[in-house]
DNA sequence: GTGAGATTTGACCATTTAGTCAAGTTTTCT
DNA sequence: AGAAAACTTGACTAAATGGTCAAATCTCAC
């Protein structure tokens, strides 16, 4: 009756209020421990209210991550697209690492979901990933040949270098943990240090001399 | 009686044939669902035994995570632990790369347990982290500092260097239903094109001109 | 203010899961 | 061969978990 039925009709605001709280919720928990790991008592308890209320929103497990999950993913995709043709090739590349690293910084557990879903097979966002994903990183690669074939960017294989890309930046949202054991005592400058560090390596890397 | 007392006393051939089937099992499944996810049921199907004999060998969950994550943890220090302060800086870094790529393509189930292990909260494994893992870094930034200081590479922050080689190279076993579905129908290559981009953007951003 | 519809939850159910146990079978050592 | 030790498992338990349902409470347009 609800889930499907709700999202299209017009919502309540008590409807609008839950719903942000479940998601919220389910973001954090679905984020910590996987899809299996989660349980609907945790997240329920978090959004606070009773499993049974949870579930009048979202009537299975399933249909709760797939909905944290497709929120994430606009979100995702959002930096790469803003990525211009016609703009300078050190200021594209250099403004792309600072927004993934922003995201990394101010919602890394939506990066985790994200890197949980991956690693547990993505077989949830299979459509995503063959659809939207690989178009956008299609359409970006042509863009980063072009600026190479004007000799505007040295030689590299444009997908691998979006690869590196987001995994340098998303490492410090999915390995934070590690990163902090790593760093002296709690780096409160680690993300500004990532981010100055992977514009260098990448920049005088890439950019003709 | 068994785990931590047979760990002491010699294995008998059972034993060592058991221990190994499971530890195989445990990590294929732990490294797909996280640890709360995995099931003994499904651990003990795939190592082709009963789930008490399972249990008979592993008399808990965490312990068998806390072995399968102890096997892991030594391989993945050792490429790391070969950077030799003497060498040259480019063969250095060229050889880490390839190393971790390589442990990528050939082993990657082990990078997805360290993953979901620290995307988790690395709650097994903070020892490790702030004891082994913290002191080899700490030694090898030592090295890359020396290098830099000596004029041999560009001016870098060593730590921030280590996890740009971590996290483009374990990116190819993590991401890897990613990888696959951004790039042309299963790239057989793409070990070997990751490897050269990484590499050709490491080296030519860092090596002084 | 009131009633139709929206929201909430206690009690419950079936299944799954980590872990136990006693009774068996197999291996090993002499 | 024979006994001790090692190994194996069917049957079980208690707790956790996803999900149901009917009864109650709340909201809001009229």
């Amino acid at each position: 009756m609800l889930d499907e039925a709700i999202s299209k009709r017009k919502r309540t605001r008590i409807q609008t209020v839950n719903r942000e709280a479940i998601l919220q919720a389910a973001l954090s928990v679905f984020s910590a421990y996987g899809y299996r790991g989660a349980t609907l008592d945790e997240i329920a308890e978090k959004a606070g209210m009773s499993k049974p209320n949870l579930l009048y929103y979202f009537p299975r497990k399933k249909s709760l991550y797939v909905a944290v999950l497709e929120e994430t993913l606009a979100q995702w995709l959002a930096p790469l697209a803003a990525m211009k043709a016609d703009g300078d090739p050190a200021d594209e590349l250099s403004r792309y690492i600072d927004a993934k690293i922003a995201m990394s910084r101010d919602n890394p557990a939506a990066s985790r979901l994200f890197a949980s879903e991956i690693l547990q097979g993505g077989g949830a966002i299979t459509e995503f990933l063959h659809g939207p994903l690989k178009a956008i990183v299609d359409e970006k690669s042509r863009i980063i040949a072009d600026w190479i074939a004007a000799g505007r960017l040295r030689p590299v294989d444009p997908r691998h270098l979006i690869f590196m890309i987001w995994a340098t930046t998303q490492h410090y949202a999915d390995f934070d943990v590690q990163v902090r054991a790593v760093l002296a005592s709690d780096d409160e400058g680690r993300f500004k240090h990532a981010s100055e560090t992977i514009r260098r390596v990448v920049l005088e890397g890439l950019l003709p001399r």
